[in-house]
DNA sequence: TAAATAATTCAACTATCATTGAAATATGGA
DNA sequence: TCCATATTTCAATGATAGTTGAATTATTTA
């Protein structure tokens, strides 16, 4: 991952609304939440969670699909992987900044895992 | 690490210079850099670099400490280990999101991520 | 087609953030 | 002490970000 989008990915996070909305996608795994539960789960105002929604898929931290006259968001998995692997590599140059650091894998060079699905 | 503390230091990320910054840092190791140091190896004008160092500092990413008549910063790897924990238990919802997930070394500090929401 | 529901867009407003240059505060050395 | 260096503070400015409510678009159901 390049850095623009590290700081792309850093700043929709860096926000209460959006890190709530990506925790409860998160959470809710692939079968994702239509934007309504979102609100209701999160208690953020349509306009404004639209608003935040579409900052999240921008980042690349979420994806949508229309569902009737829903539209279920879900969490982007492989960004987040992405991000991880961006931050321990480049944000704690080769030091034991992660659980990963205990294992005898080498700190600095890790290539992504891909994982799209929760167990 | 607190849902707030984790958006502080992800909002002091998120910003080009200071994560230019932490980087530099980060590299730099627990020797630490000058704020001159800084400001050169990163072209940030030093009153812009005052700002932002407090602003990593005040998140708890940098440590400073006077040297002479050099202030020496240097990064504060705890804390990105807490955000890199928080991130991974929070943001990916149990999944292998990160390296660490492949070594079935230690749970450490992370919490079960409970489910309770269905999709 | 008309009404109801789901979500997004828009404009207006306030608040916060980042940069700049000048002034202030150390500290060390001549 | 006086001067140069290192860094921070301050005020002013322009740029972004977040919220709100009304209006709009799209889809389903009657």
């Amino acid at each position: 991952m390049e850095t623009k989008t590290a700081i792309t990915a850093l700043a929709a996070l860096a926000q209460d609304s959006r890190l709530a909305i990506f925790r409860a996608l998160v959470q809710a795994g692939p079968a994702g939440l239509a934007a309504g539960r979102i609100s209701e789960l999160t208690g953020i105002a349509p306009s404004s969670l639209s608003f935040h929604l579409k900052e999240l898929s921008h980042a690349g931290l979420a994806d949508s699909r229309q569902d009737g006259r829903f539209v279920i968001y879900s969490a982007r998995f492989e960004t987040m992987n992405g991000l991880l692997d961006y931050l321990t590599d480049n944000c704690c140059g080769g030091n034991p900044c992660t659980p990963a650091a205990k294992c005898a894998v080498k700190p600095a060079t890790r290539k992504p895992v891909s994982r799209k699905e929760p167990a």
